[in-house]
DNA sequence: GCCGAACGCTTGCAATAGTTAGCGATCATT
DNA sequence: AATGATCGCTAACTATTGCAAGCGTTCGGC
């Protein structure tokens, strides 16, 4: 009826149960593979559970996948932050800064890049 | 007492924490930032609590911190990964291979890899 | 036809994630 | 000193995760 799904990790359950089958594993293979019960995996393939972290983590190594790309999928990684350039990830990603500090690098980061594309096409 | 801690998230509560205090919030402030309770976040921050997906992206969005960042410090996100090659970390990330059709790429590769380095040295 | 095995799924149940209400302590203002 | 605001934390509760047991169906061997 709706055509959309309301259901936030809906994707999510269909894109493990498509990598599944593309490695012809059954669900009680895959659910040993990773250490979780059949039942469970069938649900979260339905959309019925929203899988904890390590459970992720663990279908990511059970499907040789990057447990980012499941995240992605989960909606849960921002796929902007792919997107993103390389010095707004490394601030992004430095531990030693605080969120204020962060904000500024990168916003001053920012403002040049806009400073130098308006130079640029003047 | 033991000097260890046994818990797989204590890490990340203390780091949650550190980056809270860097950024001068109070617990009940980030709490609300994140829209969690601030028991919760507490409670995340002493490693009694294992924070779902959903909760560690708000506090990820919240601190201004990546996501993948706070994955890694919870131990769920292998830091290993960021040390692979760019073409294995391809081949992990490529959602259209089967589970079996990436093992074989990356064995394959890497074998090439090992064969190259003994031929370089002999 | 019948039996055993494997398939995916439903049903309760135990464990834990996450909330609301409220405690005692600290600090500023009066 | 009393008031009020904020601090982090405890306690009791609800909601959800994740599991063990078992259902009905399908398929291949006898």
């Amino acid at each position: 009826m709706t055509g959309k799904r309301p259901d936030p990790y809906a994707t999510l359950g269909e894109f493990i149960k498509r990598q599944r089958e593309l490695s012809q594993l059954s669900v009680r293979q895959l659910a040993e593979l990773c250490g979780i019960s059949n039942p469970y995996l069938s649900q979260i393939e339905r959309g019925l559970r929203m899988p904890s972290s390590m459970i992720l983590q663990s279908l990511a190594k059970g499907l040789r996948i990057s447990a980012e790309t499941l995240y992605t999928q989960a909606g849960i990684l921002d796929p902007q932050d792919a997107e993103e350039s390389d010095v707004v990830k490394a601030v992004m990603h430095d531990p030693e800064l605080s969120a204020r500090q962060r904000e500024m690098l990168i916003d001053m980061y920012r403002s040049f890049r806009q400073v130098n594309e308006q130079s640029a096409s003047a």
